[in-house]
Order: C-alpha cells, then sequence, then structure tokens
DNA sequence: TTGAAAGCGCTAACAG
DNA sequence: CTGTTAGCGCTTTCAA
C-alpha cells in the first residue's frame, strides 16, 4: 500500500487539518496565503501547524502544478583532453552564475550533459533549459522545444521554426574592436609597414554560433581592410599544433586570433619552436576570461564573463517560466592588451 | 478538477495503458525494466508508447518515491565587499563542482544561501544538503539533520549529536608543511639568523571549522618550534587593512599567514606602504587557489582544489542516499612557492 | 467562510 | 504474467 520512504515523515496537510478541526483545504488555503480565510481560523491552523512541525511537502505541490522548479543547463560533453582543458572551466562558470541566479528566484539548476542524438536525457524533472553554444538548426533545439515549456540559449539561435531567447557576446562589435586594436599595436611596433594586418583564425571543428559569428564578422573586417581571410580549421582528432603549423607556414600571418584557449596556448608553443617571437613577429589574440586560470601575458584577450553569461541565461529563462516580459541580453566584453615583454 | 497546466501536455500512463489494451501498472512495468512482463506485452506497450510520444512523467515519479533527485548546496550569505571578492568565487567552484558531479549520478543541485536563523528556506524540493564551512555547533546542521535524509559537510563537522560524513583538507597536514616551508625560505634568505620563524595569522570573525583547524595547527606548530603565536582576528566590520596595521606594529612578526585572499591583499597594501619589502622583510602566505583570479606572487600559496571540493561533497551526499557505504574525504592541497622578484 | 471530493501521474501490494 | 486497488501530499472546483 503505502511505501513509508524515509522522505515521507513529518505531519501532512490531513494531520494538522485535522488536529486543528479544519478541513485539508482550508489548511492549503492559509499556508498559501490564497485569502478567504477567517482571522481566526488562519491563527489557529498556523498554531496547530507550528507545534505539529508541519512543512508543507514542495513534491505534493510540485506535481499538482506540473512546476519542479528545476532548469537545465545543457552543455555538450566530450570526454577529450581538449574539452576539458578549455570547454570545462568555461561550463563551469557557466553552471554556477545560473545557480546563483536561479535561487533568487525558486530555482535549482541541473548540469546536463547533451547526449550525440540531440535528446535530453534526464531523471530530474525540468521545468525549462538553457541551450549553450547551440549549433546551426541543432537538433536539440528542436527537442527541447518539444518538450519542455521554455528555452533559452547561450549563443545566438535562430531557425525556420524557432529563435528563442538568447543570451550572447556580440562579435559584430568586439571582433573589429579586437583586430583594430592588433592592428594599432603592430603599427606602433613597425610604423613604416602601413599595410593593413594580415591576421588568421583559429577554428574548431564545431561550428556552434560563437564560431560562426566570429567567422562572419573577421570577414567583414577582412573586406573592408582589403586583406584575404585565411581562416584555419583544427580537425576534431588533431592535434591543434599541427593546425596552427600549417597556418605559420604562410609567413605573411602576422597575427592569429584563437577561439579558445586551448588553441591559444598551441600557438604560443608552435611560435616558440619556430623562433617567432610573440608579439614582435606574430601578434596573437584570444578568446577567454583575462581574469582566469593561466592567462597568457604575451596574448591580448578578448575577455567575456561567463559568470554573467550563465546568470542572464538563467534569469531569461525563469523570466519566461514565470511569463514575464524579456528580452534578448548582449553580454559585455572587453579587451586587454597583451603585455609586451621588452 | 483539473489544472490543465502548460506543461501537463503529452499522454500519460493511462492513455498508453488503454491504448494497448492493458493496465496501467504494465506500463508502469515496463517502463521501469521491473522484470516479469511478457516479451510480447512489452513490446506492445513500448510500441504504442513510442507512437503516443508517451514519456514518462518524473514529478508523478518524485512523488510517488518521495525524491525529487535535487540536493542543496547550502552557503552563508552575506552582500558585503569581504564576501563578494573572497568566498563568492570560492563557492562558485563548489557548486560548479557538485553540478558536474550530481549529474552522474541522476541528480540536480540547488545553491542555498543559509539564513541568519540556521534554517533553510527553498521553495525546491531537497533531498539532502551539503553544508558548505559551518561554524561550531552549528544550528543550520541540527536543523539540516531534523529535515533531510542525508546531510553532509565541507568542512570537518562534529558536535554531541552529529557527525555527518564531511570532505575536508587536511589543515593538521598542510598548515606545518606550509610553515617550515616559509621558514626554509626564510633561512635562505637570512642564513646567519637561526631563530625560528616569528609568524601570524590573520583570521575572520566567522570561527568555521576551516578556521579552527587552521588555528589549531597553527599553534601546535608555535608551540613545537618554542614560538610564540599570535592570532589577529579581523572584526566583522573592520577594514582588514587596520587589522594588518596591528599586527605590524609587532615588528618581530616575520611572516603572516592569511585565511583567505582579501586578507592577503591587505596585507600586501600595508607592508608596501609601511615599506616593508616583501618577502625579503615580511613573507606572506595565503590559502586560496594558485591557479586563478588575480593571484599575488609574492605570497605563497596554500592551494586547495575547491572545484574537487564541491564534487567530493556531492558524491558523498549522493552515496548517502542510495544508501551506499561512504567513508570522510581528505582533499588534497599543494604548496606554491611565493615568487621572489629580485 | 469552509468542507467534500476529485485528481495531478505514478508505483506497489495483492489477487487472480 | 497482468489487472485491481489504493494511495504519495497537495490544490482546486463546487456546493453547503
Amino acid at each position: 500500500m503505502q511505501v513509508p520512504s524515509k522522505s515521507t515523515r513529518g505531519p501532512g496537510i490531513r494531520d494538522v487539518a485535522a488536529a486543528a478541526g479544519v478541513s485539508a483545504s482550508t489548511v492549503s488555503l492559509v499556508y498559501n496565503q490564497k485569502g478567504r480565510v477567517a482571522e481566526e481560523t488562519r491563527e489557529l491552523v498556523k498554531s496547530t501547524g507550528r507545534s505539529l512541525g508541519y512543512r508543507p511537502n514542495l513534491l505534493g505541490k510540485a506535481l499538482q502544478s506540473g512546476r519542479s522548479q528545476v532548469i537545465g543547463i545543457v552543455v555538450s560533453y566530450q570526454d577529450s583532453p581538449v574539452w576539458s582543458r578549455t570547454y570545462l572551466p568555461y561550463y563551469r562558470d557557466i553552471i554556477a552564475g545560473a545557480a546563483l541566479e536561479a535561487v533568487e528566484h525558486g530555482y535549482a539548476i541541473a548540469a546536463i550533459p547533451s547526449s550525440a542524438e540531440g535528446t535530453i536525457e534526464t531523471s530530474v524533472p525540468l521545468d525549462g533549459v538553457v541551450v549553450v553554444d547551440p549549433v546551426a538548426n541543432d537538433p536539440l533545439i528542436h527537442w527541447s522545444f518539444d518538450h519542455y515549456d521554455a528555452v533559452v540559449t547561450d549563443g545566438r539561435y535562430k531557425d525556420d521554426v524557432h529563435e528563442p531567447l538568447s543570451v550572447r557576446a556580440d562579435m559584430d562589435e568586439a571582433i573589429p574592436q579586437l583586430l583594430d586594436h592588433l592592428q594599432t599595436e603592430r603599427i606602433k611596433r613597425h610604423p613604416d609597414d602601413a599595410e593593413a594586418l594580415q591576421v588568421a583564425l583559429l577554428v574548431g571543428p564545431r561550428v556552434d554560433s560563437y564560431t560562426a559569428d566570429t567567422i562572419s564578422a573577421y570577414r567583414a573586417w577582412c573586406q573592408a581592410h582589403g586583406v584575404s581571410p585565411r581562416v584555419e580549421e583544427c580537425g576534431r582528432d588533431e592535434d591543434p599544433e599541427t593546425a596552427v603549423v600549417r597556418l605559420l607556414q604562410d609567413d605573411r600571418v602576422q597575427a592569429i586570433h584563437c577561439l579558445n584557449e586551448t588553441y591559444c596556448a598551441a600557438v604560443v608553443a608552435a611560435a616558440d619552436q619556430l623562433g617567432r617571437r610573440i608579439p614582435a613577429d606574430l601578434q596573437i589574440s584570444v578568446r577567454g576570461d583575462a581574469r582566469a586560470v593561466n592567462i597568457e601575458p604575451r596574448a591580448a584577450y578578448l575577455s567575456v564573463d561567463s559568470v554573467q553569461a550563465g546568470a542572464l541565461s538563467a534569469r531569461l529563462l525563469v523570466a519566461s517560466l514565470e511569463g514575464e516580459a524579456a528580452v534578448p541580453c548582449i553580454i559585455p566584453f572587453s579587451i586587454v592588451p597583451a603585455l609586451d615583454a621588452n
């Protein structure tokens, strides 16, 4: 019949009702401030509740309302060294930011590794999800819209059917600013050389919205400055350094922007090995968190606050779950110059 | 009667049962691999389930089992500048580590700010809690044991009634190692000076187990080396620098160990102002994460991995919820020497 | 203003 | 092997 699960302890709503000589529904009304209960009864119920040590069981409430008060933060998961060096710290920030924001609104978060098939497997009931860094036409997004009341993306997303609310760093703004900065630095160093900066991009195999936005902003900048773009892709199982070497064979390349810190480390290593001085011979920039883990001082940083991105994503998701108005957010970035060792 | 909550969509277990011409319990058995169902029926149920797009509602399951699959990470919360500079990053690591570990076991986490009254307010149903850095005889611990099936602490805890499983850094091991290191460094710098190192401790007003353990290990070391201990406490609303100045008035003090990075920054600032050179005149050490945010290169670090502490705490809590055997954990530390600018 | 009854979606005990 | 029955603890019409 009844399973006296260990956690099913303490009195229930009917115990309080019985003790106070009222009905369960009255008790419910009292504990939910849903008005119309005589002051007298309210007091009676509350005091018996207190003396019995009654606390509403949130699971019952959850079943009734259909809401678990838990949101999922869906991140792509791969068990590779590049992944754990590059993305894990980034996801950590997002998750922690989301958790701290969620609690302000009465929500919990579940970190969810997305499965390769574009579905979400979880044993935790979820009210909605934040999909981090979706790819173009992501099956995960379709699946999420099919299964949850609310979907938000961290990173721009749009396809023929869905356009979820999203939080994003504005690469159309950031990339030109960064590249202009690199160019200015170069001119300081080579005042005679008036040519536009030959900058290449080092990207990974996964074309999420962040990568796509970066590439398009980069191409636009190149076009505007009359230089030919060079986007080097590091294959999924390729050692980043071999991709870098490929790039450095072209000795016109004066600067490289890396999409993540692992690539930046590879560029530094390869450059050191080939005797190219940084930043004198070769400028490097990277997107990352300039305030964090083992930063590379010789690289310029396009620094974004991932904790804040997580917090804003959670905020947006909660707002749509609660039926509040919400608008897409842009998260701020800053450009941190390289430290010249000279 | 029925509230067609937005999230109550999709077919339920009885819809599948009806469509397949079986009973609800059979469907339940099929979806929970609880054996004893004819292969034939199983197939039938699964296929009708699939065609109806049935997915088990985890909230129902949760109510039935009395488990929400959510664990709380309880951190003390204060809205002060010291707090957000010192503890917030630390809590972030713990929370993220816990979230990533929890998901491996089918749990979500809720970050919970502990209320001043030693209770836990939350609108999320919790199966158990991790209490981070409890103080001696913490009312929060009593409350937690009263209200949850499982309690784990991050930081040693024991009182007359409760001794929860806990994760802790072993200060009895770490502190002597650190102080020996500082002493060795000093001797390198002052070979003539054979006296034992006069080291002071700079602690905060909140005596959590980490603070208590540090102090007692420190006193033990002092006793063993025949120096008199000096523990300086920075008051709750006091500017850390004034506490430091108090300490530095005693010019026998040759080294200071700080319990957190905010205090370390204060020591550095005060020392610079008083013209005491670091580490030549004054050695500084601090507990923190040597791989992270704006580290102070002139200080030696007692570096602990908070992400791992969070993960282990979650692991322990899950184990006790699942009735698995679990033993207290010690998290590793490392000592990172100061960089001497000379 | 309050109570009775129905039911959220699922699982478990017990028959058959 | 499968169906019946009885809840898990709560909220919410609807009637009194």
